[in-house]
DNA sequence: TCACAAAATAGTAATCATTACTAATTATTT
DNA sequence: AAATAATTAGTAATGATTACTATTTTGTGA
């Protein structure tokens, strides 16, 4: 009895939108049809689906924690003029094989990468002022 | 007037300790040789000397941030286990040119690297048991 | 089909790191 | 030394997240 009818649609809600919400965007978007959904339960299926590693979490310290349906392989390039978070493809950022920490004794087992930095909309805007 | 007492002693505080301490921790750190310090005062001048760029925040997702005296270009693994944070060598860790990103209009201008799983010590305890 | 037990929910209260505010203090400038 | 500006201590406010509880929903097995 894991999928009640609330966390199917926060986790459709999630797969839907590309756009790293938050639990407070998630909310709100939920909230359209199924009116009297609780924050609570949002945050609390929201971490269940974390947890199953159905959807993951995104820390680009802002306060708020983001959340992707994408849990492929990739990382996030958040702008620092606009604030949008970016999925940045594995071919696009040099990984890691970790083959020096492995020697040292060191076991990664998940790696957080978040590059921050203007994107091409913010940059083409400043180059036209 | 940039630097007053108070300041200079949580920059020295920072910049000793490598444990990479939270605000609560350099808090009372500080109080043992200025013990009316506010907390007030420890958030501002941390928040202060980071936005300086004389030290670095660091977020690795437990809502408290981390502060580190230590400027230079390495990252950070976070042990799952003992919670331990351990510096790693730019050498350690495959960086990343990111000439796709360069190509595509992205400006890179900072990347925060943070690697979670088993620092040597428990690793060594786990195969002990 | 129906009752029972386990899990999930809604709504609200509590938590806790961080920030904001203010009056008092300290440092800098002329 | 007076005027001015920055900094501080202490406290209150903020706001995302979590905890709590009574109620409802859901799956299961007789």
């Amino acid at each position: 009895m894991n999928y009640s009818r609330q966390r199917e649609l926060i986790l459709k809600t999630v797969k839907e939108n590309k756009i790293h919400p938050t639990a407070q965007d998630i909310y709100e978007l939920v909230k359209e049809k199924s009116p009297n959904i609780s924050l609570g339960t949002v945050y609390r299926d929201l971490n269940f689906l974390a947890e199953a590693g159905i959807i993951r979490k995104i820390d680009i310290g802002d306060k708020q924690i983001h959340f992707d349906g994408d849990i492929s392989e990739h990382c996030h390039f958040v702008c620092l003029d606009c604030g949008k978070i970016h999925d940045i493809e594995r071919k696009d950022y040099c990984h890691d094989e970790n083959k020096n920490l492995i020697a040292k004794g060191f076991i990664p087992l998940r790696k957080d990468v978040i590059i921050y930095g203007q994107c091409p909309v913010c940059n083409k805007k400043e180059r036209e002022n």
